[in-house]
RNA sequence: GGCCCUAUCGACAAGCGGCUUAAGUCUCAGCCCUCUCAAGGCUGCAUUCACGGGUUCGAAUCCCGUUAGGGUCACCA
């Protein structure tokens, strides 16, 4: 009778280590009391979602808030879903967020002691504890096929029994260690499958930091711990990965919550002791086919991505200002108490996270976004400007360049003030708002009929905006302007006073009002636009006159 | 379908047995202010906490059931 020693041998023969020289090799980690080892780990199959960068946003947060460590593992032990490149687009992306991890995969090289941080560089050390596994008793080679599976699915279904490979079902724990050899030995290909001791009647207690604690069946499963290609499950990768490199913190969604079981036995089998685990609420959206909630999808919704808001140019602080938003409920009571302060200084609680997913808020974020932009000074709103425009805009990085110092004065206007203006939340917004300020632009927009107030003749217009041009001032403060602009329109028959005019408006053109939206039409080709003084100033005497000809000879 | 998680305004949510005839923020509506717009100020928007039972002098808060939503049942993570 052979042994499970001599199994384990046949099965890796070219494996001499053993879990203790890993122990060896992965020593405990010298970290302060309270500090959190955490992580996050993705699998390297697209761009990075608005979900995996809340998930890493809280994993980061809680190593930095307790002086501990944040790493980074690639999860590429899936080939077929893997998309080349992605992993490092994921560590770019997740840097622009200032998420950059102290340890771990890097995209072109690693940095770590307790490394490779890229799982399929990890097969021996999987093997290693794999090995013992089968030596123990506790894994052994499965040789079901597909269609085995399939026909234990059916019957099982058929029976109405739990579907699964386990117990009875599991044809090939039942084989002696002889018959496996034997089976090996003639070739058949297998995977190699954990042999659980749980029984699905019997409870577990198992404490969530988010959730407090669950009662969940123990698992029952002979999961697959190594597939056919060599390299492991995730549940048999976290096990070792988290174990060896140890993270003593595993944040990750709450999809999780019923693999769970599965985790604890196999942390059980190895001895290991297992990490404190927080499993997260997703990210929701509201479905409008069905009206239900559902899971950001990155098909179906833009805010699944982050690239989505990158593109747009909402401003990165003000994304993270929403992701702790949804994690904690007393953020936002913070952030009005600290205006000033870093993020740094806010400390994230487990128990202040809401139990269901939140429904991702555009509006809110809206909302945020616009508060972080007018926060801005002029220098820094335009040097994140001109990043994003860089990267996403030639037109606005046109605008911008062109005459820099003119645009800081552009998107100053009523900018560095204890009430600043509010109308862009992300940069894509800028250009749509600032436009006419360019010649040609202007110029462009008079291919259409400028949008005077039609109750007002075009005699009327004119002769203002004749007075207007052949007496031109801006020599003065914005209060005399104003008054000037008063006392012109009272010429051309528009109340200087709201009061009055309201009373009686049969006997005037209008109110003092309407005569300055002429000018703001005539300069800006459009109803509405940031404050006239300040735009005229911009512009100058020589472009107003310009324009304002421009104009007149369009006024039939 | 089994198992698990969850359930307070349109959204995010406070609330942890009496202080609640339920905070705050966003949205929305109305008013005011303002040269337009963006803002800003004020006001309004759950007699009720999915529903039904219990426990208690007293429940949004504890228990049970129902319902609804979400998750999960892979050689994917």
């Amino acid at each position: 009778m052979a042994t499970n020693k001599e199994l384990a041998d046949l099965i890796f023969p070219d494996i001499k280590e053993t879990v203790k020289d890993l122990e060896k090799r992965f020593p405990p980690r010298k970290l302060k009391p309270g500090a959190e080892v955490t992580r996050f780990a993705p699998s390297p199959t697209g761009f990075l979602h608005t979900g995996s960068l809340f998930t890493a946003l809280i994993a980061y947060k809680f190593a930095r808030q307790t002086d501990g460590i944040y790493f980074f593992r690639l999860e590429d032990t899936d080939q077929k879903r893997e998309i080349k490149g992605t992993g490092l687009d994921l560590v770019n992306q997740l840097a622009n967020f200032d998420i950059i991890s102290s340890e771990g995969y890097f995209g072109d090289y690693e940095k770590g002691e307790y490394g490779p941080y890229t799982q399929s560089k990890r097969a021996d050390i999987y093997k290693i504890v794999i090995k013992e596994l089968i030596k123990k008793g506790r894994a052994y080679p499965c040789f079901c096929t597909k269609e085995d599976l399939e026909q234990l699915r059916l019957v099982q279904e058929a029976n109405k029994v739990i579907p699964g490979y386990y117990g009875e079902y599991a044809k090939c724990r039942h084989y002696s260690v002889d018959e496996a050899i034997e089976l090996i030995k003639s070739g058949k290909p297998y995977v190699i499958r954990f042999k659980s001791k749980g029984n699905h009647l019997n409870h577990i207690r198992v404490h969530d930091e988010i959730r407090g604690d669950m009662d969940l069946s123990q698992n029952d499963q002979d999961i697959v711990i190594l597939k056919s290609d060599g390299l492991p499950t995730y549940h048999f990768a976290h096990l070792v990965d988290d174990h060896f490199m140890g993270t003593t913190l595993v944040t990750r969604g709450e999809e999780w919550i019923s693999s769970l079981p599965i985790h604890i036995e196999l942390f059980e089998s190895m001895g290991f002791k297992p990490p404190k685990y927080a499993h997260l609420p997703v990210i929701m959206v509201n479905d409008k086919e069905t009206g239900n909630k559902r899971k950001l999808s990155k098909r179906k919704d833009k805010e699944a991505a982050v690239s989505f808001f990158l593109e747009e140019g909402y401003p990165k602080l003000g994304i993270i200002e929403y992701l702790y938003t949804i994690a904690n409920s007393n953020f936002e009571a913070w952030l009005m108490e600290n205006p000033n302060t870093s993020l740094d200084e806010f400390k994230l609680d487990f128990n202040k996270f809401s139990l269901d997913g939140a429904l991702f808020d555009l509006p809110k974020l809206a909302f945020i976004s616009k508060e972080v932009l007018s926060h801005l000074n002029k220098d820094e709103f335009t040097a994140q400007c001109l990043a994003w425009a860089k990267q996403y805009s030639p037109e606005t990085t046109k605008f911008i360049e062109n005459d820099i110092d003119r645009f800081k004065k552009i998107i100053n206007i009523e900018r560095e003030q204890e009430k600043p203006r509010k109308d862009y939340e992300k940069f894509s917004d800028v250009l749509p708002k600032i436009r006419f300020f360019d010649k040609d632009a202007y110029d462009q927009a008079l291919n259409q009929p400028l949008p005077y107030n039609e109750f007002i003749s075009k005699e009327v217009i004119k002769a203002l905006l004749i007075e207007y041009r052949d007496h031109l001032n801006l020599d003065c403060d914005e209060q005399t302007w104003f008054n000037d602009m008063k006392a012109l329109g009272k010429k051309h028959g528009f109340a200087d006073d709201r009061k009055v005019y309201k009373k009686d408006p049969q006997s005037y053109n209008g109110w003092y009002a309407d005569c300055i939206a002429i000018i703001r039409v005539t300069i800006c080709a459009s109803t509405n636009a940031p404050k006239l003084y300040d735009v005229l100033q911009i512009l100058g005497k020589e472009e107003i006159i310009r324009r304002v000809n421009l104009a007149l000879s369009k006024i039939q």
